[in-house]
DNA sequence: GCAGTGACTAGTA
DNA sequence: ATACTAGCCACTG
């Protein structure tokens, strides 16, 4: 069931900006969840499709899709990125150095 | 309740 | 550079 925790990722990931992604460890770590980046995957796993949380904005440490074993949900992320002006390598992967996103401290 | 699994990560070889 | 391991913890059978 839904927990508040789940509450309290999506709205860590709702705060990446728009042309920005953020690590699985990254969100886990705003999220007050500090290594336990595998639960970032479940709650976004459980996310609905009508949910305004970006999902496609987290990727993990290396710079790619997490989701790749799934052709479906793994291409959507990926063009939902790109329309977002995220382009990945000649290698398919992302530069972090580029695009992770970086909270303000405030 | 235990064992396996997973949209992960960091360390070691 | 890739491959394997341990750690983390919720969910499933």
């Amino acid at each position: 069931m839904t927990s508040v925790d789940y509450q309290r990722i999506y709205d860590v990931v709702k705060r990446i900006p728009e042309g920005r992604v953020a690590t699985y460890g990254q969100v886990a770590l705003l999220a007050g969840l500090p290594g336990q980046a595998r639960r970032i995957g479940y709650a976004l796993h459980a996310l609905p499709d009508e949910s305004p949380v970006p999902w496609h904005r987290v990727i993990n440490a290396k710079g790619e899709i997490s989701i790749l074993p799934d052709p479906f949900f793994g291409d959507v992320q990926r063009m939902l990125l790109e329309s977002e002006g995220v382009i990945p390598d000649s290698n398919g992967k992302y530069a972090l150095s580029r695009y992770q996103w970086k909270p303000e401290h405030r």
